[in-house]
DNA sequence: TGTACATCAGTGAACGCGCGTTCACTGATGTAC
DNA sequence: TGTACATCAGTGAACGCGCGTTCACTGATGTAC
């Protein structure tokens, strides 16, 4: 009787000349896909990434310093992802002010609901470097999480302009906003069945952005 | 030059026959202790927790069954400390509804804030026994959050009951202020200094618990 | 009261495993002449 | 066009480590007679 988990050794073709910096991608990928399929961060090991990218555990040390540094770019690739589909449901939503919040908001639920696993990392703290071990500064940290904020604040200020919101600080109630839907997103991607009525993002958002009625 | 790190190896007493039992208590505050100074789950090894409690690795095994067991008794031992913090500020409360919610409010943002690697535990899902192998129920996992959960919805249901909010349905509307509650509390449970204004937790509690101004 | 013995709380040594990381290497690909 | 060589992408073997778990044990404590 044969093992059936032997491994497939697909026998990857190698990059060319200059072209090696493709392995990086395709160890992120790899990283990522190990995230959302197991839903646990300690899964994603050096060695456990090589595996899912058909490579050798010493051929990351090309790509990466340490294994720190794979979850770190999982990570900064996630919220460069998030940012770009926030921004396109805002692009491709209707004119209407309320319409682009409500929408904006969606596409952060279900981003969290598709992976829940990048998202609970991406939030979790976890993966945060040794500052002080690290070439990256604080800042370039803090700021990760500024470019969905701001669209938030974006669709939350126009809905004010308009009339739509009573909010009297759109600033501070679009953190409040964006805090709600952290909760709900994050207690989403932990528990897969969610106890509450089906409304409930609606009710939030309507609470949080001060919109009428 | 001796070894400044070499176990302080204190001699522990052993406890009387009938009392072994009190064995599995330290166990469990050695693992809070971790827990709480390391702010991450997996530095919790049942090695760690032996080592903290200066008690050789086997012996846990005298008391749970496995490793992911002793996880499982820090996290219900939360969950009862939570809701026992809750219910004792509830009732130091003023007897005014609004000021009870508040401060019901006010205590799980503060148990948060003071415990942040036991909240994120409490609420990352990653102690998740398989229930396949365990001997507890689907339902003793979802009823942990419950009797805060429920606190809440009473507190807020006696601000509708006497006009101070006007939520419709404040069943559904205490389950999006818990949410709330969890955003603002994760987030601060996961990086110390708070991207936000000062009043931001009154912010989402008015508008989530639907207070008026 | 004395003593043999069962029970109980906890230990030390050892196991196999997967991990991160280092090292010297292999062999294909492009470049210089 | 031909060939020697440097460069590049990636590998296999090995390391030391901490982990969870098993095992046979030790020695104090209480109990039966």
């Amino acid at each position: 009787m044969e093992d059936a988990k032997a491994a497939p050794k697909p026998t990857r073709a190698r990059n060319r000349r200059g072209e090696g910096a493709r392995l990086r991608e395709e160890i992120v990928t790899a990283a990522v896909a190990l995230l959302d399929e197991t839903g646990d961060e300690s899964a994603v090991t050096l060695r456990a990434v090589a595996r899912q990218a058909g490579i050798a555990a010493p051929s990351i040390y090309r790509h990466f310093p340490d294994q720190p540094s794979i979850m770190l770019a999982v990570v900064q690739q996630a919220f460069a992802e998030l940012e770009a589909r926030l921004r396109t449901a805002r692009d491709a939503a209707p004119q209407h002010p309320q319409a682009r919040l409500t929408t904006v908001c969606t596409a952060y639920l279900d981003f969290a609901q598709q992976h829940p696993g990048r998202y609970r990392t991406m939030f979790g703290g976890l993966w945060m470097p040794d500052l002080a071990n690290s070439a990256l500064t604080e800042s370039d940290m803090t700021d990760l999480g500024q470019a969905a904020m701001h669209l938030l604040a974006e669709a939350l200020a126009d809905c004010v302009t308009t009339g739509l919101s009573t909010s009297t600080d759109p600033a501070a109630d679009a953190v409040a906003l964006w805090l709600g839907l952290h909760g709900l997103a994050h207690q989403r991607a932990v528990t897969v069945v969610f106890p509450g009525p089906a409304d409930i993002a609606d009710r939030m958002i309507t609470a949080l952005a001060h919109l009428r009625g």
